[in-house]
DNA sequence: AATGCGGGGGC
DNA sequence: GCCCCAGCATT
């Protein structure tokens, strides 16, 4: 029996009831696949059935706001997912008629579906035999052929691209797809894989050689930045505050926060009162409280945010005032979301 | 060819 | 603390 034929065999028996598994209806394909990009399952799940209950079709999810698809898909990370996702969406339905393109190319060409999110979708909706070479495809491949070819170097990728299709059964592209990257999450895991229960080990080449925990090799590349944030949080005598949009480039493009005064090293208090924007203040002179005297240390994959939120108790009103209820309407990164929390907990 | 982009969970 | 996760866009 071939790989392809013990994969789906595995797969068969194994397969978690998940549920876009149960449709082929490229919108509910599409959706999933672009949710679970570097995400697992378990974190995406819940987003997946609330989009969908929001919006059950892409007519629904086209005539959205982007302020509201960012909220629904906050907590989730990588946001410019969710921009392109709602770029897309109008695409579909106002230039394509409604219909996801059918081929890999037409797919490829849609913003945010990369290859492989255009090989999912293609081969699980279309029946187009195109492989898919995720995080799990790498580790099975790596391990079942024995490869350590570095999986993120130029020829890492290449190299396994070809070796993905001719391990796949062409002829059901969708469901070995599937099966092979269900294999890698549940049985061919990345830390202590149970190679003695795994019943493709008699021809895998790693098992046979001892290396399946040194396999897939990656070049590794961390490194991580330090940036300092103080965020201030104005009250006005309406007891209403303020929220900025992100608009530049960089981390929670289009999202909102405080207003913030960041600065490459740790700064004080007093440097701090000379940083606030006279716009904020407006008459009067404003008082400046610490919320937390420690730094909350918010940690993001290639970055560490060393943060600490201020009330800006202000004398008279803000023009564009947001009462605290109206907070929750907002998209926010999770540390504003923590800090929300946290508010409405103490202060108010 | 390299880099930036979130947040959570496992070990 | 480090690594990984149904990757993609940009430079």
């Amino acid at each position: 029996m071939g790989f392809s034929d013990q994969i789906l065999r595995w797969y068969g028996e194994n397969k978690r009831p998940l549920p876009w598994r149960d449709t082929k209806d490229p919108y509910k394909i599409w959706l999933s696949e672009i949710m679970l990009q570097q995400t697992r399952v378990a974190q995406g799940l819940p987003y997946y059935q609330k989009f969908l209950g929001e919006f059950p079709t892409v007519k629904h999810l086209s005539g959205a706001s982007e302020k509201k698809v960012l909220k629904l898909w906050q907590g989730l990370g990588y946001y410019s997912r969710a921009r392109n996702l709602h770029h897309t969406a109008r695409k579909v339905d106002r230039e394509l008629g409604g219909q996801f393109p059918e081929t890999y190319d037409g797919l490829l060409a849609l913003k945010g579906v990369g290859d492989y999110t255009a090989s999912a979708i293609a081969s699980i909706c279309f029946g187009v035999p195109e492989p898919v070479v995720d995080g799990n495809v790498y580790r099975v491949l790596s391990r079942y052929f024995a490869v350590d070819t570095p999986v993120n170097s130029t020829a890492g990728i290449r190299y396994f691209k070809t070796l993905a299709r001719e391990a796949m059964d062409p002829e059901q592209p969708g469901e070995y797809n599937q099966a092979i990257m269900e294999f890698g999450a549940m049985q061919c895991v990345p830390a202590n894989p149970d190679c003695a229960g795994c019943p493709l080990n008699k021809s895998c080449l790693a098992h046979a050689q001892g290396l399946a925990g040194q396999l897939p090799v990656k070049i590794k590349k961390t490194k991580v930045r330090k940036r300092y944030f103080n965020y201030l949080v104005p009250i006005d005598r309406d007891q209403k505050t303020l929220l900025r949009q992100r608009k530049e480039r960089g981390i929670w493009q289009h999202l909102y926060e405080f207003p913030l005064v960041e600065s490459e090293y740790r700064i004080n208090e007093d440097t701090l009162k000379g940083q606030i924007p006279g716009q904020l203040t407006g008459i009067g002179d404003p008082g400046l409280y610490p919320v937390n005297e420690e730094e909350i240390v918010h940690k993001l994959s290639h970055q560490h945010l060393y943060t600490r939120f201020w009330i800006l108790e202000l004398q008279d009103r803000l023009d564009d005032g947001i009462a605290l209820e109206e907070l929750e309407a907002y998209p926010v990164p999770v540390l504003i979301a923590e800090f929300i929390k946290t508010l409405k907990n103490s202060y108010f």
